[in-house]
DNA sequence: CTCCCCGGTTAATACGTTTCAGCTGGTTCG
DNA sequence: CGAACCAGCTGAAACGTATTAACCGGGGAG
């Protein structure tokens, strides 16, 4: 069980062959006449040898993984969009690695870092900041990448998101139009692109919301997860007076909030009506089952992973446009915001 | 913006030096004059130099990142395993790759070989079944790994995990004390050891209980997910007589359970009371919150993080023993086995 | 018969880095 | 004054692979 480092070489000596043809059975098996193929193979099984990446990738230059950075694992959306994007790549004979930065900018851009070193052949990116300089910097890096569930400036890079001004007014109108006139919306971190752009479709939808006035009370979370939606679940039940529906900038704020709001008996939806955001699939299971608002996340992941490939590989000359997909939130309605048999 | 391709070479002509004071700059900087280092590094930073991680683990024979391989990344607890992971790993200044087999054979041993390739320091592994073929090949690879969840013959390989029998006796005991007669099991593949382990601490604990007899229904479902657990929970709808409980491998199996007896209307618990497996977080956000077992999920991913790098850190000369932590589950009692105010 | 081509193979080179032995010029010690 | 040493740097040798030009022997075309 000699597992110390069996290189080409050596298995070019056992097979009495020189290494460009170990090489050839491995990478080009075709090319190597069929007596010489199973021998040298023979050899290898035997002797247990596995190529090595680094060497492979040094020579040739070109790596077959790519990477997926997203911002928040502990979100299933996110988990979906993996695997959305995992199908593509596996589609295309590439293998994907996940980073997860956790809404951390410090690690995302050690990931970055590294990501970089390790010249991947392209990066699906859903950063915490858009603007950051470390961003800015891996940007000027050269590697491809693709931003997903983030929009960018038309011809930046390539970029799959969705309509997230559309999504918060689809969920403001449905409050709106089921007759509440004082409604919350619990924001996660400005840095976020999608709570700002959410925050404008809720804001479009009341403006443009008949008389009368509707009122609005935004309250700040600091984190995106289900412990910062308890925090303003109980915010929210200390109100005064207190709104009748809220809105929250994703589904686990919601089922946060949710959690408070059962704890202290207040009755959903009659007291108060529930919206959240990606409807991840236990949003349908919860003690009232959300509504919420829909995003197609394995598509956005697919679709991310193929822009990607087709920008990697070499369309010999024709230059790469960059593209950009958005696409359209979809509301589904459940209990958290249907009065019951009145 | 010529962004491509500098090399330590084109550092060292453009800041007068040689490639290996560069080198140095990089690595050890402690041991170049000042001078000289702020003027390579400005040239450094000028040019946009990233050094290349394969020809520096080619050179160097060893890499600095390790891998984590899991089961599904959709079931919560393996994110909660993989956060602890990564933060163990951060502390040893080691990046941490997520992968994520999704309880396909053939996605995890293709994972398996190209981790063999990139030559990784170590992998943390939870496979889907512990005996095949191309998990015996990948070990006997030598890249150190330990597994993760699930146990193997002391002295094989390091192993962190949760003693799955005492879990599942701990869900039937608390049934049968709850005065249960007729108890359900919805068990996954049986290729998984977790759902074996777990079956047989169900029958150990009715085995055990006092008399009268207890009456076990076992309902298979062929994975370990929501959409499982719905068809499950149809099944144990429609059986007769119908047990009064049912406890499910894990909880997205008993969230999918809940969801298909809610929509059939039947109440939880007093017709039929539920436990699941891992208290993920939305087991306690659910339509019913749920009683389940609790893993201590980071904790086995930071110690099974620290075993392999223990395992990978050169102690010269002393040989590595392999180690094997189990940790006790948890019952954690709420609404879903709990009749209400009679 | 010569020439050329062809399938099959070899030997050499380059990839970008790290490392290490050695070179340099200057300073301190005996 | 020479020897020994020092900090700081240089240059070359690997690391394991993919690739390419060159080589070789034999068979078909001319």
């Amino acid at each position: 069980m000699a597992r110390s480092k069996v290189g080409i070489k050596d298995v070019a000596v056992a097979a009495g062959v020189s290494v460009g043809t170990v090489s050839n059975v491995v990478n080009r098996p075709e090319v190597v006449a069929a007596a010489t193929r199973v021998r040298v193979q023979s050899v290898i099984d035997e002797l247990g040898y596995v190529r090595d990446g680094s060497a492979r990738q040094l020579r040739s230059g070109t790596s077959r993984t790519m990477a997926l950075l997203v911002l928040d694992l502990a979100n299933p959306f996110f988990v979906d969009v993996a695997r959305g994007a995992e199908q593509a790549a596996q589609e295309a004979g590439l293998q994907l690695i996940t980073c997860n930065s956790g809404q951390r900018v410090d690690t995302e851009s050690a990931y970055l870092a590294m990501l970089t070193e390790q010249r991947v052949r392209g990066v699906l990116l859903s950063p915490v900041d858009t603007c950051g300089e470390r961003l800015a910097r891996f940007r000027r890096g050269g590697i491809p990448h693709v931003f997903v569930d983030r929009t960018v400036p038309a011809g930046e890079a390539c970029s799959v998101a969705v309509d997230d001004v559309a999504g918060g007014e689809l969920a403001a109108r449905h409050l709106v139009e089921s007759g509440h006139r004082h409604i919350a919306f619990v924001v996660g971190p400005r840095i976020l692109a999608q709570c700002r752009d959410r925050e404008t479709g809720v804001r479009n939808a009341l403006a443009a919301a008949p008389a009368p006035k509707r009122r609005l009370s935004v309250l700040d979370a600091p984190a995106l997860d289900v412990s910062s939606g308890r925090d303003a679940g109980a915010r929210l039940l200390g109100m005064s007076p207190r709104p009748t529906a809220v809105f929250c900038a994703n589904d686990l704020l919601a089922l946060g909030v949710l959690q408070a709001l059962v704890a202290a008996d207040v009755r959903v939806p009659d007291e108060m009506a529930i919206v959240g955001y990606d409807d991840i699939e236990f949003a349908g299971a919860a003690a009232v089952p959300l509504t919420s608002v829909r995003q197609p996340a394995a598509r956005i992941g697919h679709t991310a992973a193929e822009l990607l490939i087709a920008e990697t590989s070499d369309r010999d000359g024709v230059p790469h446009e960059h593209e950009t997909v958005v696409y359209m939130p979809e509301l589904v309605v459940r209990a958290s915001t249907q009065v019951r048999r009145r």
